[in-house]
DNA sequence: TAGGTATCTTGTCAACGGCAAGATATGCTT
DNA sequence: AAGCATATCTTGCCGTTGACAAGATACCTA
């Protein structure tokens, strides 16, 4: 979608996400510059401000893209596990959108889209954790879970993510996540 | 140290660094500008540079700053339970230097002095794992619980900072991480 | 076909990062 | 104590960026 000649790009909108999704790959968010995105798509340095308003306006609608595309990716886990894996799996392939989701201070994060946005994936994340056998703690111990599920592939997502792994972890993200995600289950009891 | 008139401040380094973890706290290390912090320290919008080159170079010094407070913080920790609640509490008392620590993209991350001083704190980190009694993969499963335990603080730590944890996780992130933590060793078996 | 609106462009401004050149203080050497 | 080298800080400048304003062009509907 480099040119599209003529005064109208026709589909704008959808090329400076794609492509602000790629800068921030390359470079991160911080690097990411809105000009630099108009190059790419060909169009005026000014553009992009029509779509989406300021640099916050953009990464707000990446935010709320992302949040969607995880609520889709984990509903093709059938167990907490393999949830838990297509989380890490979520974070590394979408990294950019990943990223951004979690930096409050990049974009509108109570904007009313991302807050129903975040809220699709939250309820698909819980829904996993309710199906497990309660804890000793009883019914209060299902947040616990939650809490404790989310917290270690999240946390394995963003240190895979930040390069701050050990080389004994591996290449295959899923794979080392699934072997990390397993130690909640298997203790040394 | 606001004033310290004379053409000389006598300790800017220092006055830069701390006036960036402020900065960083207040508005993310994105919004961070060099100029804005030599306005903070009093002198003229050039004097960084003599001391860090550019800004990755601070950045670059803050994070090198922030993994020896993390190996100091978590030298408190008498057991693993322990080392990971102040792992917890070191990212949300120094939450500058935390989040720049982990986002690469900031600094110069392969730089030796920052390559010295996460061996440092990382060394700590793992020296509260080999006390544990051995899983059931024998001592080949030491990784995978030192990969485990650094996730689960690592991802709540994250995910508290970013805010995105529903209000049920209360106000008190050393007692939320304890009990979160606590997961790993009292499993629904 | 004509008016209205959405989309995009051109022009401008302040702020920023980075560089160069100069000014001033400090410390070392003799 | 005097002079010289060096560290530290300033002033001035340039290219880039985000944001805004005003104008141009294309689409769409009545």
């Amino acid at each position: 979608m480099t040119d599209a000649r003529g005064y109208h790009h026709g589909d704008l909108r959808r090329a400076l996400l794609t492509a602000a999704a790629v800068a921030i790959e390359e470079s991160g968010p911080t690097a990411l510059s809105l000009r630099d995105l108009a190059r790419r798509a060909g169009v005026s340095h000014a553009a992009p401000a029509h779509h989406f308003g300021d640099k916050p306006g953009l990464l707000t609608a990446l935010a709320v893209e992302g949040f969607d595309l995880l609520a889709e990716a984990l509903k093709a886990g059938d167990s907490l596990l393999e949830m838990g894996v297509a989380y890490v799996d979520f974070a590394v392939r979408r990294r950019a959108h990943f990223e951004v989701m979690y930096r409050p201070d990049l974009y509108r994060a109570d904007a009313p889209e991302v807050v129903a946005a975040r809220g699709r994936s939250r309820a698909v994340l819980n829904s996993a954790v309710v199906d497990l056998p309660a804890g000793p703690g009883g019914a209060d111990s299902a947040a616990r879970d939650a809490l404790a599920a989310w917290s270690i592939v999240h946390g394995f997502a963003t240190l895979w993510n930040a390069g701050a792994l050990p080389d004994e972890a591996g290449t295959d993200p899923r794979e080392a996540a699934r072997t990390v995600i397993r130690r909640l289950f298997e203790p040394p009891c």
